[in-house]
DNA sequence: TTGTACGCGTTATCAT
DNA sequence: ATGATAACGCGTACAA
């Protein structure tokens, strides 16, 4: 409650004195006032109001993590992965003397509202945004935002973070290959909007296209990529709905799902399907069969974000926009060699 | 970047007026220019800037969310029930027409210089605190503050919210009992400290107590709760290093990684050894076995916990500080009849 | 119905 | 080394 005039009076000096000690300009003031003052400041538990700083300087100290809201009562943060990145994000945010606003958001629209509103220093996007999203952010917004597992081909000078999900793909399905399998599906919420996806896919493709497998499309299995979708799946899978012998799941969860729908109508993985997952939950190494899948470093991937944003607002010179963190296979127990 | 001001003049009105059409005071204004200005606001993209709000008004519009910092490289968020948590808290906050300010602290003091630091207008902890921390919190703040799964029996104006641990206790023994177990673990880590874990041990004490089995302290296993520990402590459990034919963990993971532990080392539940856990979370029906287990409403936890909140900072009369949600058995897979 | 004066807590600028 | 003043953007209280 005590504010720097209450500070100021007690001591007999002016507030810009006062000011100056909390603000470390020490070359302004005598030896002599600093202690008084720091006495004072400690003695009425003093603490700036950032608010009324944040007004009178550029800067709020504020950093806005947003995320998509949810639809159909699906809380993002059940989402292992999102959550460890957030958690991740707001020690990295906090350390680098920041204070996180984390807001969810329905439209692009209300981001430069929220951004505005808090004269937000800087934000961050943990959830993929589509192009023509991205776009509009950027227009309305004048503080740097980080964009993370999101893709933008037209606009270079969108700052994006993520990971090789070509890569991704492309190693899942020669492993799978390697293994001696031939006939592979491929489980994801597709769509051409869908930047991630489509990558991992494109990895699929080129990965069967090299071994000269020729592909089949009824292998593209479309879907939500929730564990209960994953059991649906995994139930066709077992009742030969699809004539394979391996899945890559673009999504841990998904690949669970499938394993557990398998063995619900007797098709046991790895024994009788093998199945590839997209991430590396903990999670993973729960479960029975252990899942085999591609990881990804989210520690990593939160410092980077935070490092480039905190560059960006800084004016620093960004040697890249676009960051690609590398992935590597996690092989556990749910591939089986076959043949 | 339009201020008041930049709408006022452009509108060939005072500042005033157009603050009364932005705070929708309509009767002060005439609707001729009403819609002038609503125009001239779309046009410029006004939105209101917030600190200055807060500077001038005894309301910030801003909850703060708390979390312990954590130690040791152990993300908080990665635990799915503090996420789920958060991520409902978070919906109930923006659609109370708040702003979500979330920080993880390491001590007591930092609290209240984040709380005047912003003049944040209510406050959510969402770890469990010890009754010496929350009274230091108290006594330097100001605003109004919900505990989530802390217990204050010292001071009952504390608003706590939290689900009936004891309960929780009581019905998995019981239920263990009933399977005709006697010889039960009680995993958990215990501590004069941990009101939590001290009620659920009540709970369990009680209910063998109620059915005449003679407590053995050899059967109080304290041990961090990760999934990691609990994988040790399966293995011993395999060993006999410990002589029970069931285990009451009182955290879903550990109780997870004592079953897979277990396994490890031969001994396979619920066949050889039953098991059961506290949570629900998802992750319970996705292993094998499902994991029977203590469940709470982690969605009306949230609700209650905001709402209260809301309440207490509206100043209306809140008929309890303290409220206990209820929790039921889920039964599943992992106990099994003896004898 | 509309306008003026003032204060919220802080910092920058310029003076002393 | 220290102080006075203006400014940041907004809302309250009062006046016109």
């Amino acid at each position: 409650m005590a504010t720097l005039k209450d500070i100021a009076k007690e001591a007999g000096v002016s507030i810009m004195t006062v000011s100056n000690v909390i603000n470390e300009k020490h070359s302004k003031v005598s030896s002599q006032t600093i202690t008084l003052i720091q006495e004072l400041v400690k003695k009425y538990n003093y603490v700036p109001n950032l608010s009324a700083r944040s007004l009178s300087q550029k800067s709020s100290k504020l950093i806005a993590v947003f995320i998509n809201t949810y639809e159909e009562g699906q809380n993002h943060f059940k989402d292992p992965y999102i959550s460890e990145l957030f958690g991740e994000l707001e020690a990295l945010i906090r350390q680098s003397g920041y204070y996180a606003i984390i807001r969810s958001v329905e439209t692009a629209e209300n981001v430069s509202t929220i951004l505005q509103n808090w004269n937000v220093d800087g934000a961050i996007f943990i959830s993929q945004q589509t192009e023509e999203a991205m776009n509009i952010i950027l227009k309305h917004s004048k503080c740097p935002i980080v964009f993370i597992d999101s893709y933008n081909k037209t606009n270079s000078k969108v700052i994006t973070i993520g990971v090789d999900d070509y890569k991704g793909g492309y190693i899942a399905t020669k492993y799978l290959i390697a293994n001696g399998h031939q006939k592979i599906a491929f489980a994801a919420c597709y769509s051409e909007n869908n930047a991630i996806v489509s990558q991992r896919y494109q990895g699929y493709r080129n990965a069967l296209k090299e071994s000269e497998i020729p592909y089949n499309e009824q292998n593209l299995i479309n879907t939500f990529t929730r564990y209960e979708d994953g059991i649906h799946i995994g139930r066709e899978l077992a009742n030969h709905r699809y004539d394979v012998t391996a899945v890559f799941a673009a999504a841990d969860l998904l690949a669970l799902g499938i394993i557990e729908g398998a063995k619900l109508n007797g098709c046991l993985v790895p024994n009788d399907l093998s199945v590839i997952g997209f991430d590396n939950l903990d999670l993973c190494s729960f479960v029975t069969p252990k899942l085999t899948t591609v990881s990804q470093d989210v520690k990593k991937k939160a410092d980077s974000a935070v490092k480039l944003l905190l560059d960006a607002m800084n004016q620093v010179e960004i040697p890249s926009q676009n960051i690609t963190l590398d992935v590597q296979l996690e092989v556990r127990q749910s591939v089986q060699k076959i043949m």
